[in-house]
DNA sequence: CATGAATGAGAATTCATTCAT
DNA sequence: GATGAATGAATTCTCATTCAT
């Protein structure tokens, strides 16, 4: 692993276990195991590493919807609830660092158009591979379903970071509900 | 209203406008217009500031669901989407002052069980009545609409606050399903 | 003198002794006895502070020429040359500390346009006085005399700033030079 | 040009572009073409390379003496104006950086003495070309002129970096009084 | 009660200098 | 000789908190 690599490491590390705000670059300069100014030396700005964060999230985000699609459809009724659990699990990571930031990002001129941005790229990204799986749906019914259940992830996502790992077996029920919810929408 | 009452809702309002971290006890003072000095003769800390918002933001949910229940029942399968637009439109500035300490809260031993309790309060009180109101229906089946409700309003004031006021017949099409998916598991 | 003003004196102490670029901010604050932060919340940047003592140094040359003006002529050639040697002495400070920053106010271009407006009014403030008590004179040969002066006080100030306080016998032939430079170009 | 050379020649042109405190000694290897660590193979500090610009300034000030010497003397009465013009234009550069280095000189005990020598020897390297040249003239006479003559170019320098190239017919008439002024002191 | 001046620790960033390769 | 990664002290600026008046 390059030293860039394991700043961004360290940094990734830092600001999960202390949020955005309370991770200073000397922080990080000291998880990493380097002097502070050593940082500026691969990185211009804190800012900087935050945006690639963020552009790593939603890459991350993109991949593990990749890898899931080959072995199951997300929104196929039939889907064991484990798999979809397992997904939510990998992509806990990357969508809490986006939670962490939107509030920052809502505001802050410099994040909000990377914001926007990857958002709209991971959209379509996850409504490409829809599309080619379904040719009979209409898009209007694609871009719905995707809608749908963006919410529900995110709403699952921040449940998770607000009360920490409690609630299994309600998250059960929440997504059979998930399924079905879909899947009763699909042909109205 | 009281000195005291001002300064909070001066640091509401700075909250919301500049977010939690850009929040400075200066800016409060200013926008109350007092002295920063008399801020913390009525709160000790910063902190403690922030801890009141939080608990106000709960109430003030609190009360919005007891205003619509005077009117609406909020699972009811007939209730007209403006209704529970509105609902949305009221209750998203308590929720988005929550997701915006929500980052700090999950770390921040001082928030986090101030936070918990008061999400646990929350849900309490929003079974209670649909409980009174729906004497035949189960237990769990209630308590999983809830969580399933919230995770969809959740859901839906993140992309709020993400994209601004956009995808507004998007959010047609979701209130639809919102409403589909919590009467299709009504009766399974 | 308030707090303000003793920062600014501390400032100027400060830049006089060690140069614009070798003053830090605490070391200001060392010099006026008070914390680092309070520098702040009288002056926005240590920039704010620099133009202030370039304007501060301006109006000190008008004032000086105001004065020197109700006992003499600077361009009268039966002047004595005290009189004159005594103006560069007190003005000396002034030219001195827009000397130092005149490296940085030609590229910098926060301090440029600062820098020639002050310039260009203390030019015009010279030429007005000088108008008054001239009315035989036509305005070009005033204002090249002016130019032709303010070379020669430029001049003695460098050189004054790059060797210190030396030959004092030269500068007297200097004055006269100066004098009689002047008065030869009055009546071509 | 030796390594070394090329070193020097890029503090020089760093210097020159963005002055003497903004040029930092990555800029000038970045310049040079070289790593940062060579430069200290060569300079042992970044004072040093300081040192030997002022010198090598001074040097040059000395060449344009001796060349402008060859065709005409630099304080003949009848001298079109154009040559001494393009004197103060090759000089220019040298003297420039000579400004911009002492606000520090002044002050640094690193620098101080190594300038005054400096400007003793540019002095009397002057000196003695007009000895030779004017046999007749008094020692006392030459260096009256030389040292007026010195504040006049420095005062047009210094007029030309803080108002960049503006002013030449005021240049133009300037340049008269220049002569006449030298002149006019030569038979008193 | 109320003020707001004052504090000082801490944040981001820069840069002269060193040193292992 | 040559590199450029690495260091760490210094700099500008912010802000929660205190306290004399």
């Amino acid at each position: 692993m390059t030293r860039k690599e394991e700043i961004i490491r360290a940094a990734r590390k830092c600001m999960r276990e202390k949020g955005f705000h309370n991770t200073s670059v000397q922080n990080i300069a000291r998880e990493a195991g380097v002097s502070t100014g050593l940082i500026y030396r691969y990185y211009k700005t804190k800012a900087e590493i935050i945006e690639i964060l963020i552009i790593d999230a939603v890459d991350n985000l993109k991949e593990l919807l990749n890898e899931s699609q080959n072995k199951i459809d997300i929104f196929s009724p039939g889907l064991v609830f484990a798999e979809k659990r397992s997904f939510i699990d990998d992509a806990q990571e990357s969508i809490s660092l986006l939670l962490d930031v939107s509030a920052e990002a809502r505001r802050n001129p410099c994040y909000q158009p990377l914001f926007t941005a990857a958002y709209e790229e991971l959209k379509d990204n996850i409504y490409q591979r829809e599309a080619e799986q379904h040719p009979d749906i209409s898009e209007s019914t694609l871009r719905t379903r995707l809608y749908f259940s963006s919410l529900l992830i995110d709403g699952l996502v921040i449940r998770r970071l607000r009360l920490g790992e409690q609630s299994n077996n309600e998250a059960d029920k929440i997504a059979m509900l998930f399924l079905n919810a879909i899947t009763a929408s699909q042909n109205p």
